[in-house]
DNA sequence: GATTGTCGTCTCACATAATGAGATAGTCAA
DNA sequence: TTGACTATCTCATTATGTGAGACGACAATC
């Protein structure tokens, strides 16, 4: 089994069944074999996970994320009211650019990503929602430190800084004064180039602009 | 403390403690206060639930919904790929009725609400999204249960079924034959009338309409 | 400045909740 | 018909989770 992640065993056990699930749906069979969960555990767990409505059992018998997934996972979402505001801005800039696009805020040492959006092209980085990263790589991390260039010149990019081969630029969101969070977009290095800032600072800098304008419209 | 609710005491308490921060913000003494649980447990629990990235500490230590929470609710929304693609078709729906509207699909002897806006009226029914609620009772049950008049006339309609007071009129949206969803609007029986479906069937059938355009387009 | 109350965090003796091996029943393919 | 695999259940065992109490920090009050 997994080496204990908290002080509690059973959260343990019982968010390694989410995250089975959250990959694809599972039968008991496919839960025991991705989490290494005795099966009886597992079964017991994962009905109590039912009863609670974090799972659900499709027609075929599989466990699915539940209804109460999607309700902590709003909750979750409503604490960071821009962020719906922001989806506009979010699939322009990603239509714009054709590079994947994400929203992030500052949450202590870490950022959380908060809306995602991928390029269509077959090479693209993918980062999921509700992902938390580093603060201290990446270009959205630059911004979300107050980094002074990142806000002199409007945007911080980064190339290969977070993983190899991966470019991004990011623009501050300010309220007021305030950085409240970062919009940019990230791709390979071969299409954003060494300088990405150079490319698509013009256009992270606009879909910051207009996460600020959604947000007063709000 | 709260009653047994699953065979698994500990999922039972982090599930309360999920809901209670769901609900506000919450310092240790206020968990304490609205779960019943000690206080050593509520701590060692909340820390678990901080560590799997559930809850998040904000700046002045309150527990909140943290990240994990987030990516969990959207791969479960992911299920239903129309959910997103309804956002236009539910919002233009609450602007031109002036009514709280909601999105539901069918799980077994149950209705998820998948998505849900609010009317801008200070009277207005709420629902959250995520919230399951049983099919016997209100236009989107029968909608969602096949029910022949509702097909045939496009809509279905409830007065005060669910709960007193309360009218709804739902049409379906359907993937080929199939019944897929319900999209709807509910609100006061003394706006909808005691012939919601009168005064709203056009209305909720043209969103259904336009979700299943938005749902070929995607 | 001293005292008191409340907070969050930690410890640890103890009780019990959770564990998982094994049993059972159902399903399905060979 | 048989064997393999599934999901679910039981229960002896024990490891885990519990919560009273302790501790330190901090704010409010006198």
């Amino acid at each position: 089994m997994e080496p204990r992640v908290s002080d509690v065993g059973v959260l343990d056990k019982a968010l390694v069944l989410l995250s089975a699930v959250e990959a694809e749906p599972l039968a008991l069979a496919g839960l025991v074999a991705a989490t290494g969960i005795a099966r009886p555990t597992a079964h017991r767990l994962a009905v109590a996970l039912e009863v609670h409505g974090m799972l659900r059992r499709d027609e075929d018998g599989r466990f699915r994320l539940g209804p109460r997934a999607i309700a902590l996972g709003r909750a979750a979402s409503a604490a960071y009211p821009f962020r719906d505001a922001a989806g506009p801005a979010l699939a322009a800039l990603r239509d714009a650019t054709g590079e994947s696009a994400q929203l992030y805020v500052r949450e202590g040492d870490r950022r959380i990503c908060l809306a995602s959006l991928e390029s269509p092209h077959g090479l693209r980085t993918i980062v999921d929602a509700g992902a938390s990263l580093p603060l201290e790589f990446g270009s959205a991390g630059a911004v979300l430190l107050g980094d002074p260039t990142a806000l002199a010149r409007g945007w911080a990019e980064s190339v290969g800084q977070r993983e190899a081969g991966v470019a991004s630029v990011s623009a501050p969101v300010f309220d007021g004064d305030r950085v409240i969070a970062a919009v940019g977009v990230s791709g390979p290095i071969e299409r954003l180039t060494r300088q990405p800032g150079t490319k698509y600072g013009p256009a992270v800098m606009a879909a910051a602009r207009r996460v600020e304008q959604a947000l007063r419209g709000s």
